[in-house]
DNA sequence: GTCAGTTGACAAGCAGCGCTGTCACACATC
DNA sequence: GATGTGTGACAGCGCTGCTTGTCAACTGAC
């Protein structure tokens, strides 16, 4: 299977052999966020990745070694690009936790309202693949533990907190499941109230406590 | 294509055309039921399902028509078992609103716990049919609103607000997504828990009102 | 200019799926 | 029992998709 590059891996057009098996995988990750985006995961073929990034099915298994490939990679990029710009946002917002709650959600829904790309991949477009499913729940899983985090340290509460961890999950999908209505077009709010509005909700919702004062079997 | 029931339609084995028509429909469906739980919405082929029904590709298209023919009606069959099962216990529910949620709250758990076939269906096995999707949406939507409803009478607010659309589509998409987690087993609490936090958190989000203290551009 | 690595276009193998058609057998009616 | 409908097993058509292979044309090194 290693035909070509066995023995030189010339230059060729004024690049490296490693520059252009770059540009190509780059090309075809474009081509691949183009399409996913457009028609889905599960409609989107390894021709048509092909055909959008202009190069053949040689340098497509070349790249990614098959279809599944080229989804997850796809998946990886766009997530570690979102976390990249939440990040940054993170470090240079004020000490304030409410407002830097405010610049975390916001900077979440920049990233992914500038390229509304990045929204169908990581939100809108339903991947059915088991292994696509499971890198989805494992990111939307850290996302939920970093809030938890962030709020047991805002509460001042023990870690590991059972509390904590039930509305983490919750506002993270609730989040999700609020920006796709909202890029849908079935809730028509400004980005400032949208965000405005889930940074409340956060808040508010930081401080409740389950299993211990009410009609409730659990354990603690 | 009417080339069978034109003219006779005799009884069989006991059972007029009609109750077996009727009773080939719901082997069908359950055998749909059970295919998509375990493979997803993608994965499951015609071949599939009339395996698993003991039926032939015939009685198949008698009965739906094609493919997603019995994708739209297992979706619809799931979703009106689920809201009969919320409705009746919404309807013997207690008046005090906070008791009333919990009710609420903790049929809709039972109603897919049950049945982790029904959460699959409902909650976790995304689909990439457009038309399934559409009638997911649908289906979120309308919950979001009776969600809606059911705050702004509790909180006397005027109908059609933004704040509690905003809230109820977090809520319910968080609700969702917390269910995903508590049965893929990311979240371990007792049942009564779960409804217990899911309700406080209901009760803690609506009064959360965004767009009239803070930095925002937001209408009203 | 020659030769070897490099690229693009395309064909072809292979498998799976939606859907339709055929045919022998089972059952009900007379 | 004879007749015609109901039923099940199964083959087959057409299409699409993944993946591999072929071959001519292009580029750079000697």
């Amino acid at each position: 299977m290693w035909a070509m590059s066995t023995t030189s891996a010339r230059p060729y057009r004024g690049q490296s052999a490693e520059e252009r098996r770059a540009a190509r995988r780059v090309a075809l990750l474009d081509a691949a966020l183009e399409v996913v985006a457009d028609k889905g995961w599960n409609s989107t073929t390894v021709r048509d990745v092909c055909q959008s990034a202009k190069l053949t099915e040689r340098y497509f298994y070349e790249a990614f070694g098959d279809r599944q490939g080229v989804l997850l990679a796809l998946f990886d990029h766009v997530a570690h690009e979102v976390t990249v710009l939440v990040l940054d946002a993170v470090k240079t917002a004020p000490e304030d936790a409410t407002e830097r709650s405010r610049a975390t959600i916001g900077a979440f829904v920049d990233a992914l309202a500038d390229d509304p790309r990045r929204m169908r991949i990581l939100i809108t477009e339903a991947p059915d693949d088991a292994a696509l499913q499971e890198r989805r729940r494992f990111a939307v899983l850290a996302f939920a533990r970093l809030l938890q985090q962030q709020a047991e340290a805002f509460y001042g509460v023990p870690g590991g907190n059972k509390d904590a961890e039930l509305t983490s999950h919750v506002l993270v999908g609730g989040f999700g499941q609020l920006l796709m209505a909202w890029q849908l077009g079935d809730v028509e709010v400004s980005r400032e109230r949208l965000v405005d509005h889930v940074s409340k909700l956060f808040v508010a919702a930081a401080p409740v406590r389950s299993g211990d004062q009410s009609s409730s079997t659990a354990a603690r």
